[in-house]
DNA sequence: ACTATTATTTATCAAATGGTAAATAATTAC
DNA sequence: GTAATTATTTACCATTTGATAAATAATAGT
């Protein structure tokens, strides 16, 4: 079994035909370091299951970058806004490490969701955790400050952090690299 | 057809079994001005529909609270997380209003999720929908300064904002109530 | 190894926001 | 209607963070 169809299961635990129909229309793809997964402006459609590498999701204002989140092995990720609605996506992605990726289409992912309930399940449940990943970060933005979220992103992201960046660090947290250098350095 | 189920529609079309069931497991409960609706280090038991009224979810630190989001008519809300793993609730809600709710069991809609695949349909389309609102909320907080994000609020809440304080405005924005007054002024 | 490029740190001053306190305004209870 | 309570505004000063610039450190390309 693939480390994607494993991370399904963990979610739902997926009948053999609909599992079997789902890794049909999987297709992988390698990215560069530096590659764009997907620009701002262009209509996401596939969601992505990390098999190696390393990507930052963002968005762009007045020339500055803000780090929604970044995706390591073994997780999914999709620019869930452009995916649903199948419009024009505010978020960009981009490979920080040459990464591959499992790909799987939003069109038949619909149409799988239609058709097996337990495909319908793993969904629901893949969503579901993505909400309390969110309503966490929520809380941590208007709960706590700059040193307190820095210090609370290196123990979430201990596995990954010595390959991000300061300065990536900096837009996830949502303050200048500047200041994140000063916070970091003033212990 | 009641609100509720005109809302449940509106994310998959419920069958005629499945919405007789989900019906049959509603309860109808009025909260006054003040109640708490859930406290924090409970565990959520209900998804919850506003048929009338007003309620905040918010965290509570250093005796400051934290709202994460007004819900009024026609909106459903819970504590997803203590809802999802049925753990002790790091949010509380409040009435702001006398406030009218249905309540949908966590164990009945769990269960319900299994048997139909037109409700696991709609909860996972209601749970994408509150995903992209918490990623703009997200994308605001990093890009925007207080005051954007005040007038933003105001905009995206223009039919209740006369039914909510400033200090309650505040809370959300992640300022303090002198800071929003001074922003609001100062035009 | 050397150069160019990129990343990080340091510094200075300006702007935004917080903490505290007090004044004023609005609302509620009797 | 008046007093009590609650909400909002204003003011002052401290702290945090931003903007800009420059210095230093680390990395990559040749």
């Amino acid at each position: 079994m693939t480390d994607f169809q494993q991370f399904c299961n963990q979610f739902s635990e997926l009948n053999e035909l609909a599992s079997l129909e789902l890794v049909q229309t999987l297709k992988t793809k390698t990215f560069q370091k530096g590659d764009f997964i997907l620009k701002s402006g262009m209509v996401c459609k596939h969601f992505y299951f990390v098999n190696s590498g390393l990507v930052k999701m963002f968005s762009t204002k007045d020339d500055k970058e803000f780090i929604v989140r970044f995706f390591s092995e073994n997780l999914m990720f999709t620019a869930f806004e452009s995916y649903l609605t199948q419009t024009a996506s505010n978020f960009a992605i981009i490979a920080l490490e040459t990464t591959t990726v499992t790909l799987v289409s939003q069109k038949k992912l619909e149409e799988l969701c239609k058709k097996h309930h337990s495909i319908e399940t793993f969904f629901r449940k893949l969503v579901s955790v993505a909400t309390l990943k969110m309503t966490k970060r929520i809380r941590e933005m208007l709960e706590e400050n700059a040193t307190n979220r820095y210090n609370q992103f290196m123990i979430d992201n201990d596995l990954i952090v010595q390959r991000i960046s300061l300065g990536e660090i900096a837009k996830y947290v949502g303050i200048t690299q500047q200041s994140l250098s000063r916070i970091r350095n003033q212990k």
